[in-house]
RNA sequence: GCGCCCGUAGCUCAGCUGGAUAGAGCAGCGGACUUCUAAUCCGCAGGUCACAGGUUCGAAUCCUGUCGGGCGUACCA
């Protein structure tokens, strides 16, 4: 059959699981296309392949004999139960659960969530953190090297205000009696006096007196950040004092996501390198003077990557430009994936273009490395605008937080009488696992690239594809161990060694088998389009096929090999499933 | 103006490198707890996949156009 091999792969592609179990397992498409460039009938040609699958002992060993093409020419085939049991078994015995490791892992820098230092935290920045977070761990599993760095924006704008406001209205007991909530409140204040609305200003008299005081205000907040750039000992000094505050508040929220980073690299770290950006892209030509300031002129582009602004500060290009090289030169990736709002997709493609064709020293990584923008929605209210408090603030990612938990506990608090056993400790830990893993889920179980509507009453409705509903199934597995007092260890150990302690005969064990075992391809597709919500949309169907079979099967009460078999399929899914919620950030009791 | 993204069930969304009757959840209706956690399960009902053309054996999916929405578009990040 006159097919190159560099085709294989993408009629391999053509084969996907079936539409209805009564086609079979999997079907192979293939035989279309491929009989048309070949100008053969398709079924005949379906019919070859066919005898040639049926006469390979590799394919007998898994499949069942297939009988021949169906309606235009589709291949389907059905994997044998001993073949299946087998899948079971083996995974059963494998710390991996049957996902091998990458023959060819990569080194990929993940960098997001990346808040600016000194702003409260809040809704905007939970799905960068999130989704990037869960890539990170996906990513890592598969066997790829990952770096994780958080960009702190430390080093903006937002510091002027800070600086601006310290000098003018700070209240120094507030100050220390709770230093992240007065920095907090001096830049909420600024922030309103230098660009609120008039309407915005009118509601707030503190800020409108200040206004009114000041009315150079937005300049002077500017010069402060002039300031600390250019190193006014003052202002550095009072930034080396706030610094520690910001992070640690940052680092509380991050405790409470189970969310780490290998770096933290701010843009204060880059600051010293970008002199030599602007002047190395003016030497190499790609970056000239235009009214005033120096932008990178793309072909195509109708407005320049401005990389120095005509009062001679640096822009936040500049700093991008800096780290891609700076990444380049010491950690060499042969990816960056930059987790930011899909608003910003534009700035990444103008960046990206310039750091391919600048010569600097690490021309030659540069070109090499695949720059990925994962761009995902915009977080909206329930009213379909962008999410606000009735106030019309942003709202505080820490008490978002609170808000889920405070809801689940009040769940978990009522109800099912295995509940009632559970200590306050226990409730809590509960309560805090699936108030924060709905908040996580329902982020992650969206589509990434379009917007998305914020809603704890969906979210928490414990229904349906929530975390909670996952987090339920493995708390039944874990019921049924405990119950029964299994040894799950042994009894993995027991299947492993002989594969033949599994036999898969009601059609609920087959389907739940078939679902189990995909974990591998699952995070192979996750990974090609960076989408969690590929891993999801799969949890929910692997427990949903696994409440069918606990509704329906008896496991302890089962007998002999049936017993067994049970056993090893409920075991490897709360497994799986355990895994598969810890990849996505999302922490599984016990008990719920 | 130009560029990017998006219009799928009453609501919130999957499905988009073309495949068989378009799937979930919620809401609605009807069933199932003396039996391993009912935060569950089983069933019913509900859609001209914005619209119009085109390519194809086959289109929600690819191409073109129209309408509607979001975002971005020179010195914020």
């Amino acid at each position: 059959m006159p097919v190159a091999a560099d085709e294989v792969p993408g009629l391999l592609e053509q084969v996907r699981e079936t539409a209805d179990p009564k086609f079979g397992d999997y079907t192979a498409t293939l035989a279309m296309p491929l009989a048309k460039r070949l100008r053969v009938k398709p079924r005949d040609l379906a019919e070859k392949l066919i005898a040639r699958l049926n006469d390979s002992p590799d394919f007998t060993a898994v499949f069942e004999p297939i009988e021949g093409p169906v309606g235009p020419g589709f291949v389907n085939v059905r994997v044998r139960d001993d073949a299946l049991a087998r899948g079971v078994a083996a995974a059963c015995g494998d710390a991996r659960l049957g996902v091998l490791p990458l023959a060819q892992p990569e080194t990929i820098v993940l960098d997001y969530s990346s808040p600016n230092v000194a702003k409260p935290m809040h809704v905007g920045h939970i799905r960068s953190t999130v989704i990037g977070d869960a890539l990170a761990r996906i990513l890592r599993f598969r066997g790829h090297r990952v770096i994780t760095d958080n960009h702190l924006g430390d080093w903006g704008t937002q510091f002027g205000m800070i600086l601006w406001g310290w000098k003018h209205c700070r209240e120094d007991a507030a100050y220390a009696a709770d230093p992240t909530a007065e920095l907090g409140r001096l830049y909420r204040l600024v922030r309103k006096v230098v660009d609120a609305k008039p309407e915005e200003l009118a509601a707030d008299p503190v800020a409108k007196e200040l206004a009114a005081a000041h009315p150079e205000a937005g300049r002077e907040v500017l010069l402060e950040t002039a300031k600390l750039h250019e190193g006014d000992a003052e202002n550095r000094k009072l930034w080396e004092e706030f610094m520690p505050v910001c992070r640690q508040e940052i680092e509380r929220i991050y405790q409470r996501l189970d969310i780490e980073f290998d770096h933290t690299l701010g843009e204060s770290f880059f600051q010293p390198l970008l002199h030599g950006v602007v002047e190395d892209l003016q030497a190499s030509g790609l970056a000239r003077e235009s009214r005033g300031a120096i932008g990178v002129f793309l072909d195509g582009q109708e407005t320049p990557l401005l990389i120095r602004k005509a009062d001679g500060a640096f822009l936040y290009a500049t700093t991008d430009l800096a780290t891609i090289a700076w990444r380049a030169e010491h950690w060499r990736p042969d990816r960056i994936l930059y987790i930011v709002d899909h608003r910003q997709s534009q700035h990444f493609q103008q960046v990206f273009a310039t750091a391919r064709s600048w010569g600097c020293r690490a021309a030659k990584q540069l070109a090499a490395m695949e720059l990925v923008h994962i761009a995902f929605g915009t977080v909206l209210g329930e009213d379909g605008k962008p999410f606000k408090t009735r106030a019309g603030d942003t709202v505080g990612l820490e008490a978002l937080l609170d808000e889920g938990v405070e809801r689940a506990a009040a769940i978990v608090g009522e109800g099912e009488h295995a509940r009632q056993g559970m200590d306050e400790a226990q409730r809590k830990a509960v309560a805090e696992a699936v108030g924060i893993g709905a908040i996580k889920y329902a982020d992650l179980s969206q589509n990434r690239t379009t917007d998305y509507v914020f809603s704890f009453d969906k979210m928490l409705e414990l229904k349906g594809n929530t975390a909670a509903y996952m987090q339920y199934a493995v708390a039944r597995v874990e019921g049924i161990a405990g119950r029964g007092g299994i040894d799950r260890e042994a009894l993995r150990q027991q299947v492993a060694a002989d594969p033949t302690a599994v036999e898969l005969v009601d059609p609920r064990e087959r389907r739940l088998a078939l679902n189990v075992l995909r974990l591998a391809a699952v995070l192979e597709d996750v990974e090609s389009d960076y989408r969690p919500n590929v891993l999801t949309a799969w949890l929910f169907e692997l427990a949903g096929s696994f409440s069918s079979f606990y509704d329906a099967l008896p496991v302890l009460k089962a007998e002999g090999r049936q017993r067994t078999t049970r056993l090893a399929l409920a075991d490897l899914t709360g497994r799986t499933l355990r895994q598969g919620l810890e990849l996505l950030g999302i922490r599984v009791p016990k008990q719920m």
